[in-house]
DNA sequence: CCCCGCAGGTTATACGTAAAACTCATCAGC
DNA sequence: GCTGATGAGTTTTACGTATAACCTGCGGGG
């Protein structure tokens, strides 16, 4: 640890060890099986240890002409969704030795410059949620493995896809609301031209579809109608709930995309001095830490959110390494709380 | 953009120009005046946006010993304000040509392993929040430029500081609390070991201190009483705010150094049956997208985490430059809102 | 007329690493 | 005693860029 001076090159340790450039690059990568003896390598161990080597990265990627690094393309990291999946990304790069750049689109609005102007590094790979459309198409041209989070498990340009089991969270989502007694449903969507809420659309419609006739307890069909919030936001909830909750004959059961919407339409309830769960249900999805903090606390799908970053950079690595990718879909499950409850007769 | 093969380099564009490559790299990167003629400018540039050219960066990186990239230490990016600090630092970063790279610490245990381990590249520089402790001993002796966020400005380590203003944060919550003729106040800390929460409590006493005695209206001094929640959550807010409402006499305020603790304070009043503000005014601090969720909405200082970020990189851009870094103090604003109101005769 | 200065380039080299190609003993086998 | 293989390294080169040092005409001043 003579940590004085520059940083000490494989150059510099090949002198404290008396062997050559070379040689050093061999240890210290595992490759000397061999081709050097255990002495010798344990010599250069030794002083690699003693003088703080650290391999330049620069200088290993230009030489190897890859960076090790992947590029996390998502929409907001203000999102908390999107920080858990960061979150998972970065610690199963972290155990490979990969590193993490992250392109979050500015704000909503469409890039400052387009992904690779703005990636540091020449890239080995993308992972990209289907959120982030402004970048998609840049991503698709730019000829390298593409992991896609939250989209079609068809889609051509993906070597590999990763989703959560919505329709599953949307079957439990209509279970538990149907066993509640609800038929009167409604549907906040977000708004947002994506995979991810077009699928939870019509993961819902299949849902309802696959309730037998009159639902469980054998009562009449339910019925949809579906509102758009003008933004992913709590605010963007509220305003779409308000019209949902004034419509007649009004839902008795909202149930949204997102649990930012969630809380927004259990505010919109409450000014139109409705009580929830007693006069309207609400659930959500995410399950952020939001669904606990707002009362009631939110019923919500929760998605899990690490593993899904988590599986993207498996899949990342296992295309890199040229193994078959795997395409997971991960399980998902409702959490039911206070934002739900029996439907009263209306 | 003839995008066949790989990968242009410069010494093809200087090929497709008929120049040599030293002229490429002179005229991409604006060092030719008066050393290379117009014509050949544009007949170089041209070739470039032709061929697609990007540089290399790790062969730049190499070369000049310098990666144009900046660690930005954070504690976790799914607390919303540190997600906010990485957006505002990365659009200055982006609008500089500069890159981040993120070490948040693992889920609040201690690192995984250095930072400078796992940084992915040799850095320019280092933004550190003061909240990151488990790094900053690592990042002291790292000789490299050091931008702390929300810490001491004597820092001897630092080369600048960057801090919302608290202590105004703290005069403008007394005062409002005051105004509504509150004197029993609890502070509801993190309990956490960082300047951050430190800093709070500082203020707020200094901010009791310099009441006026008697308060504005001339009742009786302000008390205070303090408590640290186990862990900076609604929980760990909900549990520590139970003990505070249950001491005697009760106070009539709870001041909180974070909206997670401020909303977790929230439900405890309620489960005690205490309304929010009529029985208990709650403020806190950050202004996250929680502080609107819930209802009553928070009352709460609201920091320009944006620009904390962004001021941090400037801060860190001059040093880099060998400017003399601002070490700039930012101004923050109390916004009132529902959980803070009248205090009802006890 | 010669040398200078300058515009407008070019050549050569270094950055630190990885890896292919090479060296050089030693030793087994025939 | 010679061949060939093997172990244990070394030498050399390439990756793509930035920049210092070097050329080469050409017009002007002395």
């Amino acid at each position: 640890m003579t940590s004085a001076g520059p940083r000490p090159t494989s150059r510099d340790v090949a002198r404290a060890a008396g062997v050559s450039q070379a040689t050093v690059s061999l240890v210290l990568r595992d490759k000397w099986h061999g081709r050097v003896s255990p002495a010798t390598v344990e010599s250069v161990r030794a002083a690699a240890r003693e003088l703080g080597y650290r391999p330049n990265l620069a200088a290993r990627s230009l030489r190897l002409g890859r960076t090790r690094t992947a590029l996390l393309v998502v929409p907001a990291l203000t999102n908390e969704f999107f920080a858990r999946v960061h979150t998972g990304a970065a610690r199963v790069a972290a155990e490979h030795d990969l590193g993490v750049v992250l392109y979050p689109s500015p704000e909503g609005v469409g890039p400052a410059r387009d992904p690779f102007e703005s990636a540091r590094a020449t890239l080995d790979g993308v992972i990209a949620s289907s959120m982030a459309a402004h970048a998609l198409s840049a991503l698709r041209e730019g000829g390298l493995p593409l992991v896609m989070l939250d989209s079609s498990p068809d889609d051509p340009a993906a070597a590999a896809t990763v989703n959560p089991d919505l329709a599953d969270g949307m079957r439990q989502t209509v279970a538990h609301l149907l066993g509640l007694g609800h038929r009167r449903i409604a549907h906040l969507t977000a708004g947002i031209d994506s995979w991810t809420f077009a699928g939870r659309a019509r993961a819902l419609d299949a849902a309802l579809a696959a309730t037998p006739h009159g639902g469980p307890d054998g009562g009449p069909p339910p019925t949809l109608v579906r509102t758009a919030a003008a933004e992913l936001s709590v605010t963007g909830g509220l305003r779409a709930a308000a019209r949902l909750l004034g419509s007649r004959p009004r839902p008795t059961a909202l149930v949204c995309d997102d649990d930012l919407l969630a809380a927004g339409a259990c505010k919109a309830a409450r000014r139109l001095g409705l009580r929830v769960p007693e006069d309207v249900s609400v659930t959500g999805f995410d399950d952020l830490a939001l669904a606990t903090a707002v009362e009631p606390e939110l019923t919500t799908v929760r998605l899990p959110a690490e593993e899904i970053g988590a599986a993207g950079m498996h899949a990342l690595l296992a295309v890199l390494d040229g193994r078959q990718a795997p395409t997971p879909v991960l399980p998902v499950q409702l959490v039911p709380r206070g934002s739900s409850g029996p439907c009263a007769a209306s």
